[in-house]
RNA sequence: GGGGUUGUAGCUCAACUGGACAGAGCGACGGUUUCCUAAACCGUAGGUUCCGGGUUCGAUUCCCGGCAGCCCCA
C-alpha cells in the first residue's frame, strides 16, 4: 500500500508514533498512526484522531493513552502545543518558525513538494477516444479533461505516461459511411471532405439503410471489402481517419491536450485471432449458439460475447488485445481507462478475463457520469447534439464581454481574445473538474461557463492578482532579488497561518487525485486555497506594510503564487500573468 | 428480473476515505472601492444528510432492509 503521507504531516506522524511506541512498547501496530489537518483552526494546526481507536486494544481510557503518548517523549521543537481534547482528540499547534520554513522549502524546489513516486514506473492513459468521422461534442468534454488532467497528475509524480488516444476507427459504421461518402456528398464534397461532411454522409447513409434493403446491404458490402483489404476502401478509410485526426488535433490545441499515440482499436485487428486462441487455450471461451463466449460464474457477472456468431469481434477482444500490446511495447505499472460508467460491466469483463490470461497490468478504470442536456442523453436523435466548437466559442465570447466591459467599442484586440480564450475554456474545463467524476453533468450554458464564485476564472483571477503585486514588488528598491526564497514567510496572523498550512497540503492533494482518479480533489484544495489567499489578501496590506513585514508577507504571497500555478497547469487550465 | 450508481441548504455540489458544531458556490437580504486588480471581500437567513434498523466512544461515510432517479445486462 503507498503511503499518502508527506512532508510536515510525515514528520509529526513519525514523531507520534514514536510516542506511542514509548508508551506502549510492542503493545500494538502504531505504524498507521498520523496527524491530520485540523477540522477547524480552534483546535490547532493538526489533530491526531488514533488514541480513541486504540482504547480497545490497549485496554485503556483513549485520554489516558494520548497522555501517556505525549508524555513518553520530550516534545519536539516543532512543536509548540499539543493537547488533549473530547474524547481523545490530541490537538497539535505547530511553530510558526517550521511552518513558515517547510513553506519556503516546499516551494523553493521545482516539484513544490510533489513526491516522485512514478519514477522508473510508466502508465498508459487512455481517454478521450471519439468515433472518427464525427464532430466532438459536448459529451466528449469529460473524458478529454479529466483525462488530460490525470495525465498532467501523474507525469508530475514522476511517472513516464502514454498518452493514447483509443479511436474509435473500426466497425460497421465505416460500411455505412462509405456508401454514404460515395452517393450522398456532392463533388466538391467529395473533394475535400470536412468531419461535418463526413457526419452527414454516415447519417444520411444510414437513415436510407434503415428503410433500404439494398442500400443496406450495399454498405454491409463495402465493410465486407474494406475488411478484405479492398484498396480503395481502405484508401478512403484512411482518408477519413486521417480527416478526423487533423480535426480532433486542431481542438486538442485550443484545449492544450496533446497525445504520444493514436492507436485506434484498427490498430489491434490482427491480433484478435490470436486473442480468441489465447481464450481457448485458457479454457476461458466456450460456443454458445454460433458464437464464442466467456462466463463468469463465480463474479456472477453476464457472460461476454467475444466473437460473434458472424465472425466479428467485440469490444471486449479489442481491449484485451490493447491491454496485451501496451504491455508487451511499454511495460507499464497500470493502464488507466477514463470512460463514461456505462462501460462498467464491460470494463469489469474484460479486467477479469486479463487477470485470468495471466496480465500483469493493474488495470484501473475511471468511470465518469454521462452526461447529458436537458435531461437527456447527448445525441443527435434527440437533437440536443451541441459542439465543441460551439461551446469553446460562446465561452470566447462571454469572456470577451466580461473583459471589455459593458461599452467596449471596437473590434476586440488580439491580446483581449487570447485572454477571452484562457479564460473561457479554464471557465469550461473547471466546471468539469471540481465535480467529482461520479457525478453525472446536466450541461447548462451558465454553469459550463460560469465566470464567478468556485470557478476556472476565480483562480484565474486569484493567480493574476498576486502575479501583480510580485511584479510590483520586484520593482521596489529595496526588494529582495527571488521573494519566495527571502524572508521568512509570515505565519502570524490567522490569515497568514492558514494559508500557510493549506500550501504545506498541496502535494496531499496531488496524490490523493492520482489515487483516487478524481481531479476534482485537487480543483476543490486549488479553490480553497484561493479562498484563504482571498482573506489574507484582502485583510492584509503587502506592499505598503514596513519592510519586514511586507517582505515575509510577499514571500507568502510568492509561495501561494507557485503552488496556484501548478495546480492550475496540473489541471491543464492556463493562469495568465494579467486579468 | 439481475447488477451498477446516485440521493446532503431553494438550486449546483463538497466533506481529505469513521472524527469535534455537515461546508462552499449560485440565488436572496445587508455591508465593503480616495487603499497592492471589486471576476474580490465581510455578514445574515437557509439542514430530519431519502426512510428504517445495525455496528461503536463517534456514521453523510461502513453493514442490512426499503423507497426514488439515472444507467448497464438478458
Amino acid at each position: 500500500m503507498e503511503t499518502n503521507i508527506q512532508g510536515c504531516e510525515a514528520v509529526l506522524a513519525k514523531w507520534l508514533q514514536d510516542s506511542f511506541s514509548a508508551a506502549f512498547p510492542g503493545a500494538a501496530d502504531f505504524s498507521a498512526v498520523r496527524a491530520l489537518p485540523a477540522t477547524d483552526p480552534r483546535f490547532g494546526d493538526f489533530q491526531c484522531n488514533d488514541a480513541m481507536g486504540m482504547a480497545k486494544i490497549l485496554h485503556r481510557p483513549p485520554r489516558a493513552i494520548a497522555e501517556a503518548a505525549l508524555a513518553a517523549l520530550p516534545r519536539p521543537s516543532f512543536v509548540e502545543k499539543a493537547e488533549i481534547a473530547g474524547p481523545g482528540f490530541i490537538n497539535i499547534t505547530v511553530s510558526p518558525e517550521w511552518t513558515a520554513s517547510l513553506v519556503r522549502e516546499a516551494v523553493s524546489s521545482p516539484s513544490l513538494g510533489i513526491p516522485a513516486c512514478g519514477a522508473g514506473k510508466t502508465v498508459v492513459m487512455d481517454y478521450s477516444s471519439p468515433n472518427a468521422a464525427k464532430q466532438m461534442h459536448i459529451g466528449h468534454i469529460r473524458s478529454t479533461v479529466i483525462g488530460n488532467a490525470l495525465d498532467r497528475i501523474f507525469r508530475a509524480l514522476g511517472y513516464r505516461v502514454i498518452a493514447d488516444n483509443h479511436l474509435g476507427d473500426w466497425g460497421t459504421q465505416f460500411g455505412i459511411l462509405i456508401k454514404g461518402y460515395r452517393e450522398c456528398l456532392d463533388d466538391a464534397q467529395r473533394a475535400s471532405p470536412t468531419v461535418a461532411d463526413l457526419e452527414k454522409a454516415y447519417v444520411d447513409s444510414s437513415t436510407r439503410a434503415k428503410t433500404d434493403e439494398s442500400w443496406k446491404n450495399a454498405c454491409r458490402a463495402e465493410l465486407v471489402k474494406l475488411q478484405q483489404g479492398d484498396p480503395e476502401n481502405r484508401a478512403l478509410w484512411k482518408k477519413f481517419i486521417d480527416i478526423s485526426i487533423a480535426e480532433f488535433t486542431r481542438i486538442y490545441d485550443l484545449l492544450g491536450v496533446k497525445f504520444d499515440l493514436w492507436h485506434g482499436e484498427s490498430y489491434y485487428n490482427d491480433r484478435l485471432p490470436k486473442v480468441i486462441e489465447e481464450l481457448r487455450r485458457a479454457g476461458l471461451a466456450e460456443e454458445s449458439e454460433g458464437a464464442l463466449v466467456v462466463r463468469f460464474e463465480e463474479e456472477k457477472m453476464p457472460l461476454a460475447i467475444v466473437r460473434k456468431s458472424d465472425g466479428g469481434y467485440n469490444y471486449t477482444t479489442t481491449d484485451i488485445a490493447c491491454a496485451e500490446v501496451r504491455t508487451e511495447e511499454f511495460a507499464p505499472e497500470r493502464i488507466v481507462y477514463v470512460t463514461d460508467d456505462r462501460q462498467q460491466l464491460h470494463f469489469k469483463q474484460f479486467f477479469a478475463i486479463c487477470a485470468k490470461l495471466g496480465l500483469k497490468t493493474k488495470l484501473v478504470h475511471v468511470p465518469f457520469g454521462l452526461m447529458s442536456y436537458q435531461g437527456k442523453a447527448i445525441s443527435t436523435r434527440e437533437g440536443n447534439l451541441i459542439k465543441l466548437d460551439e461551446l469553446l466559442a460562446e465561452a470566447e465570447r462571454r469572456a470577451l464581454a466580461v473583459i471589455r466591459g459593458e461599452n467596449a467599442q471596437g473590434e476586440p484586440s488580439p491580446a483581449e481574445k487570447a485572454l477571452a480564450r484562457k479564460i473561457g475554456f479554464g471557465a469550461v474545463k473547471y466546471a468539469d473538474l471540481s465535480h467529482d467524476p461520479a457525478t453525472a453533468i446536466d450541461f447548462n450554458w451558465d454553469k459550463a461557463l460560469a465566470l464567478e464564485g468556485n470557478s476556472g476564472p476565480y483562480l484565474q483571477y486569484a493567480h493574476a492578482r498576486v502575479r501583480s503585486m510580485l511584479d510590483r514588488y520586484s520593482a521596489l528598491p529595496d526588494a529582495l532579488p527571488d521573494a519566495a526564497a527571502g524572508a521568512l514567510p509570515a505565519v502570524s496572523s490567522p490569515a497568514e497561518k492558514a494559508l500557510a498550512l493549506r500550501i504545506l497540503q498541496f502535494p496531499a492533494a496531488v496524490l490523493r487525485a492520482a489515487e483516487t482518479g478524481k481531479p476534482s480533489a485537487l480543483a476543490e484544495y486549488l479553490f480553497g486555497l484561493s479562498q484563504l489567499y482571498s482573506t489574507f489578501y484582502q485583510s492584509s496590506p503587502v506592499l505598503k506594510s514596513e519592510p519586514a513585514v511586507r517582505d515575509a508577507r510577499i514571500a507568502l504571497c510568492a509561495a501561494f503564487g507557485r503552488i496556484l500555478a501548478k495546480g492550475l497547469d496540473l489541471l491543464g487550465i492556463e493562469a495568465p500573468e494579467r486579468i
